[in-house]
DNA sequence: CAGTGAGCGAGCTTCCGCTTGACTT
């Protein structure tokens, strides 16, 4: 083999090597294949900061492969991606594989084209040693910064916990949104719209100012009821609008939210399998900028399809902090394929780049503005209502490519300045002033993005990293009725209404936890640079001086970890009052001992009495849905009325409680769920002796079946219908099976049951659905 | 999927970024 190539993904390895011919074998690093150890600080602090690596265990055997291959090879290329991290893996490489640095040919590309295969091949340079220390800096930094701040969180608050210079700014973002929220307090206001009739057709206005109470509103419309209109200044306006421009990693997983209601680790995999199949370029980028080729290739279909005047070439450039760009932005690989085959998902993901890639390259679309002044007759009267339409005179990109605030106005009847309006029906509406929204996933990822946080690989894991940490969650809770009044005036009568509309939803949008909430303000009081918004900018600027060798990365570190680190031995050893988070309630009536909530070794608790008294304290767990934000001194001790007993059946004890898989009742050492809208506080013995009764008679027609040829095996009747248990004498565990829907399950045989077993044995598992996507 | 119904004291937990499959987290 004369040459040996290594680049960063399979797929792109394929590729490569149908481009090089016979005399290039290309294979993959699958990323990087050394790391800190996974295990213990490893950075030894003593001897310059020196990083302690080893290769990860999940690439022991891609590096065997690699090193077989190097030991083949006359000539080896290093061609990972051109970025600090590319850079560092080929560096990695030549540590791990005994290749020289300095010697290795080291190549890069930004697109996978013969001509930029053939430019890269024929000027190699060497690693950039600058490069991957700015790498090294990077990584040591995010260790230390990871591994001495999450023990501090473990002494203190919760074991198990987490904090690092991405995940706990991201939590940072949605509990101060939080608070915002909460702290908001809607004002209402009113406002004024009117239907009115002129010669050619009615108009629709809106008053230019509101109104501020029902007494000004009410007052207002008198004023209407007598009042005279006429249309004031029309004003026709040709406007322009320009496409977006074609997607990155973050604005694809915030589009495919809002337009296909995609999770962004969704977004991923569907886009993982799309640039597997080679449908589209490569996934995880921040860059904007598509290649020669595809800009002729997109030119030729716009051209094709519509014509010349549709036709914007652009160039557009990425104005996210810290974008390294060593990548196209995504867009299919071939313009000419306007479908594909696939699953649903795929299909529609492939769809929304497509139109976003070719709409990028059309032109600016030209709706016309048309402005409509309603104005009172009666001189004195400065205010007006103003009705707004719009009429697109040239589509342009708009053919291929809505955003939400792209949404037609409509068109207006035409109206001469002076002309009467005839006031048909005027209304004032109550309204609210809006709080701040809640973040999706997409909307905070854009934030992240905004502010350099993140890198295109890593935005879909920090964000189920912050879900799985039990830090943030998405909101179930439908929102609240809210009254508000319309009055309208019509036919020269005032009327009033009363009406409702549901306000505070937070389905689906990411809504913090009492654990999320406590760490997070724990963490900006004694931590507030690392959760400064602006931390990770700046250490950036430092990798970008290291980067370009003017500051030695050991430098920067000891900077940080001298400031940082008496911090961590000040606040770990610091004597707190009471535990993090902690918050008193009152005084029990029964005992006159403290009532408090605090987050306990398992979660939210409600504790009645201190540590510091004789008595040990008693305990309950926060139910699920219950914050301690807002839990009552009632609520809480209500807690502590469970386990509650009901009364005794056939001599034992009949009891309802809460159990981690919710509310229950027991007698003996029978389990009996509790429905979802019955509670266990309120729960009567008749009730729960019905629940018993039911659930006995289930026990009792359970069993269908046994087999004499192989005890152990039973047909059994399960709340998802009959099916087929097995448990070996002596096994802990029974083993399920599944029956055909077709089966009648008191008619089947021994031998059909063996079959059955055999066939699912030999099955292999059915993946099952990721929890948080 | 097929049932479950704590812990309270042993050892472990933890970072970010680059890549895919393997997988019971």
């Amino acid at each position: 083999m004369k040459n040996l190539v290594i680049v960063e993904s399979p797929a792109k390895a394929k590729k490569i090597e149908e481009f090089l011919g016979p005399d290039f074998k290309v294979m993959s690093s699958y990323g990087h294949v050394r790391d800190l150890k996974k295990k213990d600080f490893s950075i030894d602090i003593e001897d310059g900061y020196k990083p302690i690596y080893e290769v990860s265990a999940d690439k022991k055997e891609i590096v065997r492969k690699l090193k077989a291959a190097v030991k083949q090879a006359d000539k080896v290329w290093l061609a990972s991606d051109e970025d600090r991290e590319g850079e560092a893996i080929a560096w990695h490489l030549c540590e791990v594989l005994g290749l020289n640095p300095e010697k290795t040919h080291r190549i890069v590309f930004h697109e996978i084209t013969k001509p930029a295969l053939q430019h890269a091949i024929e000027h190699p340079r060497h690693i950039d040693l600058d490069r991957v220390n700015a790498q090294q800096a990077r990584r040591v930094l995010d260790r230390i910064v990871g591994f001495e701040l999450s023990p501090v969180l473990w002494r203190k608050i919760k074991p198990a916990l987490s904090a690092g210079r991405v995940q706990s700014v991201a939590v940072r973002l949605v509990c101060e949104r939080e608070k915002e929220i909460r702290d908001f307090k809607p004002q209402p206001f009113f406002r004024i719209t009117g239907n009115f009739l002129t010669a050619q057709g009615e108009i629709k206005g809106e008053l230019d100012r509101r109104l501020d109470s029902e007494e000004s509103a009410r007052e207002f419309l008198g004023v209407c009821s007598s009042a005279q209109f006429r249309i004031g200044e029309v004003e026709v306006k040709p406007t322009r609008r320009s496409p977006a421009p074609p997607f990155s990693t973050s604005t694809l997983q915030q589009e495919a939210s809002r337009k296909l209601g995609f999770s962004v680790n969704t977004t991923m995999s569907v886009a993982q399998k799309l640039y597997e199949e080679g449908f589209i370029t490569y996934m995880r980028t921040d860059s904007l900028n598509l290649s020669k080729m595809a800009l002729a290739d997109i030119s030729k279909a716009v051209t094709a399809q519509w014509g010349e005047e549709y036709l914007h070439v652009r160039n557009y450039h990425t104005k996210s902090k810290g974008a390294q760009e060593a990548h196209e932005a995504i867009r299919p690989t071939y313009i000419s394929n306007r479908t594909i085959e696939g699953t649903d998902r795929e299909k529609k993901l492939y769809e929304l780049i497509w139109r976003r890639t070719v709409a990028s390259q059309m032109a600016d679309a030209q709706p016309e503005k048309t402005t409509v002044d309603i104005d009172f007759a009666n001189p004195k009267r400065q205010e007006r209502f103003r009705a707004q339409g719009e009429v697109v005179k040239f589509e342009g990109f708009l053919k291929i490519y809505r955003t939400d605030d792209d949404d037609d106005e409509g068109l207006l009847p035409p109206v001469t300045k002076g002309e009467e309006a005839e006031a048909k029906e005027i209304s004032a509406t109550e309204r609210f002033t809006q709080a701040p929204a809640r973040y999706n996933e997409g909307s905070l990822v854009k934030k992240l993005e905004e502010l350099g946080i993140g890198r295109p690989a890593t935005y879909a894991t920090t964000i189920s990293t912050i879900q799985a940490k039990d830090y943030v969650k998405r909101g179930e809770k439908e929102g609240k009725p809210r009254q508000f009044k319309v009055f309208t005036l019509k036919g020269g009568k005032i009327k009033e209404a009363d009406r409702t509309e549901n306000t505070g939803s937070d389905k689906g949008r990411l809504v913090p936890t009492d654990v999320g909430m406590i760490v997070n303000d724990f963490l900006t009081e004694y931590f507030p640079d690392i959760l400064d918004y602006s931390f990770t900018a700046r250490v950036e600027e430092k990798f970008d001086e290291i980067a370009e060798g003017k500051l030695p990365w050991q430098q920067e570190i000891s900077d940080f970890y001298d400031s940082f680190h008496p911090d961590i031995e000040k606040i770990s050893g610091m004597r707190m009052e009471q535990k993090v988070g902690e918050r008193v309630l009152g005084t029990d009536p029964k005992s006159g001992r403290q009532v408090s909530v605090k987050i306990g070794r398992f979660g939210p608790v409600v504790q009645i009495g201190t540590a510091s008294e004789e008595e040990k304290p008693l305990f309950a767990s926060l139910p699920k849905g219950e914050s301690m934000d807002d839990i009552t001194l009632e609520e809480a001790l209500k807690l502590f009325a469970l386990p509650r007993t009901l009364g005794e059946l056939d001599g034992e004890k009949v009891t309802a409680a809460a159990g981690r898989f919710g509310p229950y009742v027991k007698v003996g050492s029978l389990f009996v769920s509790i429905p979802k809208d019955e509670s266990p506080l309120t729960i009567t013995f008749e009730r729960a002796a019905e629940l018993i009764a039911a659930k006995r008679d289930a026990e009792a027609h359970k069993l269908i079946h046994e087999f004499e040829e192989m005890p152990g095996l039973q047909v059994l009747n399960g709340r998802y219908g009959p099916y087929m248990a097995y448990k070996p004498e002596g096994a802990k565990k029974a083993v399920n099976y599944r029956l055909p829907k077709t089966q009648d399950p008191t008619k089947l045989t021994f031998e059909e049951a063996r079959k059955l077993m055999e066939a699912q044995d030999a099955a292999p598992a059915k993946p099952r659905r990721k929890r948080n996507s």
